[in-house]
This record gives C-alpha cells, sequence and structure tokens, in this order.
DNA sequence: GTCTATAACGAGATAGAC
DNA sequence: GTCTATCTCGTTATAGAC
C-alpha cells in the first residue's frame, strides 16, 4: 500500500516500533537488521524494502520521534495550564520515557552524534531546536502573565531545562532508579517557578 | 617491564590514551580495535597481549579515567578556596573535556550502559557514586561554614549538579558550541552558590 | 612485546525468485 | 512484500613464530 521508506504500512511501523526500542536501549551503533528481522519474524532484505539502509532507518526513526514529541507539545499547549504547569507537563515526558527503561532517542544520538550520518545529524539539531523554542516561549508567556518570575533570557533557561532533564534520565538509567530522575526534575522545576523570596 | 592488563608500559598508556579518545568521542560500541593498531602503528595481536579482550581494555579506561578524576578532585581540595570556588573548579573540569570535543567518559558509557559487560558497569556507577559523595561533601562544607546557603539536602544538590553538567556536555557537543555548555554550568552554578534574596 | 596468518562470526547490503 | 542465497567487509580473538 505504502511507498517504499514512508513508514505507513504495518510493518514499516512496526520495523519502527522495534529500531526505536532498540536505539533508546542500545544506542544507534548496538543493533542491526538481524535484531530487528528476528523479533519480528521476517528477513533481512524484508526491512531493506522498506527502509534501504540503516542511515534511512535512523532518519526515519528521528522524524516519527519528532513528530510525535511534537504532538505532544502541542497537546500540553491546547491543555489550557499555566507556564508553570506546561513545564511540568514537559519533564513528565523525559518521565514517561524513562518509565519504559528508555532514553530519551536524540539523547541517546546526542552519544552516537559523532558516528550518525550528515541527515540524522541535521534532525537531531532540529529536535533540540524545536524544543529550545517551545520552551522559551512557555517561559516569556509565564514572564508576560506574571506566574513565572525566574530571571535570564527564556532561551538561556530553556537550554539548561533540555540539559537537566537529558542527563537526568541519562544518569538515572544506570542506576536503573526513575526516583533519581524525580528528585533533579522537582527541584530543576521549583528553581524556574518558584518566585524568589522578597 | 610491567605485567599483562597493568596499563604501566609506554605501549599500554598509548593504547589507553588512543581507545579513551575513541570511546569519548565514538562511544564503546563504535570503535574497534584495528581503529587503535592502525592509529599506533602496531598489530591487533599487540592490542590483546596488553588488554585481552575489549571488555578488560573498558575496565582499564574506566579505571584510569576514574582515578585521574578522584585526583583532579583532590587537587580541588588542595587548592583552598572555599565551597562555591571548589564547585567552579568541578564544573570546569566537564568544560575542559568538551573543550577536547569529547564526552565525560562515563557520560558515554552511561549511553552505551545496556551493552556493557558487567565489570564495566559496576565501576561507571562508582564514578557517580564518588562524584556525589565529592560533591555533597562540598556542599555541606559550604553550608557549614556559612558560605552556601541553598536549601535541601546536599546528595541531591549533588545529583541535579551532575546530572546538568552531563547533560550539558552531551547536547553541546550536537553544537559543537562549548558556549552552550558554558551557559547552563553558570546558571547552575549561580542557583547553588547565589543566596536567595532576602 | 610484537609479528603473520587465520579462524569464526556478524554486519550491512544486493540479486533475483515467488 | 517477502523470501533464499550470497557477497563483502569488519569485528573480536587465537595459534604460533620471532
Amino acid at each position: 500500500m505504502a511507498a517504499r521508506n514512508s513508514g505507513g504500512t504495518d510493518t514499516a511501523s512496526a520495523v519502527l516500533d522495534v529500531a526505536e526500542r532498540l536505539v533508546q536501549t542500545r544506542g544507534f551503533n548496538a543493533f542491526s537488521y538481524a535484531d530487528i528481522a528476528t523479533e519480528l519474524g521476517i528477513t533481512k532484505p524484508a526491512l531493506h524494502y522498506h527502509f534501504a539502509g540503516k542511515a534511512e532507518l535512523g532518519e526515519a526513526l528521528v522524524a516519527r520521534y519528532t513528530s510525535r514529541f511534537s504532538e505532544a507539545l502541542e497537546a500540553i499547549d491546547a491543555g489550557g495550564g499555566d507556564a508553570a504547569h506546561k513545564l511540568e507537563a514537559y519533564a513528565d515526558l523525559y518521565a514517561q520515557v524513562l518509565a519504559q527503561d528508555r532514553m530519551c532517542l536524540c539523547g541517546m544520538l546526542a552519544a552516537d552524534f559523532h558516528t550518525l550520518p550528515g541527515p540524522m545529524r541535521d534532525a537531531v539539531i532540529r529536535f533540540f531546536d524545536h524544543n529550545e523554542t517551545w520552551l522559551a516561549g512557555v517561559i516569556e508567556e509565564g514572564r508576560r502573565d506574571g506566574t513565572l518570575q525566574v530571571g535570564g533570557a527564556g532561551r538561556e533557561i530553556a537550554r539548561i531545562m533540555i540539559d537537566t532533564l537529558e542527563g537526568a534520565i541519562l544518569v538515572a538509567r544506570t542506576y536503573g532508579d526513575p526516583n533519581r530522575f524525580a528528585g533533579s526534575a522537582r527541584r530543576l522545576l521549583t528553581e524556574i517557578t518558584t518566585p524568589p523570596r522578597s
């Protein structure tokens, strides 16, 4: 039904599901077409039909992940909470990834960055840029309506949020302890959403 | 002169130097004995003489990195600055790693964690534990002598520092921009070392 | 301590049948 | 859209000479 590399067929999306989990748990250089084929009960050439090579599979992976993440951000915007609640909901997206014992896909690819094909690198950077832009918008919005009193440029706060959440999920995974993530996330949010004492 | 796997000979330490850089830039699953052998102008079996296998090489890598990091922490302690200056010096250790276009060795191995042999996993966790203990000690010391007024458990502050610095170096490397790291590090330190306004 | 030679395996990928 | 069969290359690792 769907064309090559579209990710639109049942098989293609099943391939993406398995590959996504493998990349988020093992990294881009620690899984193979054979791993996916075995798990789905198909053969390697069938994978090559849907995704010409590992590079194309990787691109499709980041594209789908980014688009799902964008939808989640739009859902948060549509939720109607104030800026502080939106930032909490944002951090909770990371908690949901960790709850599945996974690293953020683009955080993992950031570690693999220097080994990635060019188009994948570009897509990873766009993911972070998009997150930063959305967060900076929420922060500026919160400042305009007075619900947020944090100091500093919105983009700077956005960046430290991304950095802290990515690092917290990275380290928490080595301890197998979601609470380790929760502690850093809570403190990060408190610093940003608690008005300075006066 | 030195025994097998000691890391004490010139060749063994040259091997560790190259392997360390490869792991910090590419990850544990994206370099091979051939890469190291070629760069040093020796053969693969010569590598196996010094380090029986990739697992043993990896263990030696983490052991040396941890011991050097520990020495750096002791040097900071010996420097005689106050707690705030020690925390700044700690963050600067990460900046020095990034200045070489590298990820923290153990931060990279945290990404590769689920693919690592058991002894390497244990050593990575010990690295983070040691950092956390040292940081918590500095924070408690700063609170006792009044130079730090930050709230919360010392270990909790220590963890968010590690998480933020690891995440900041991870993400900054994808942008190839040390300033991106510096911004998050500066803000992190400011939150911890600036007394709440009264 | 380093070499040549090679084993044994897994990787990504392709040709061509069905 | 999936298969069998195969190719080529890179990987870790070992045996045994020097």
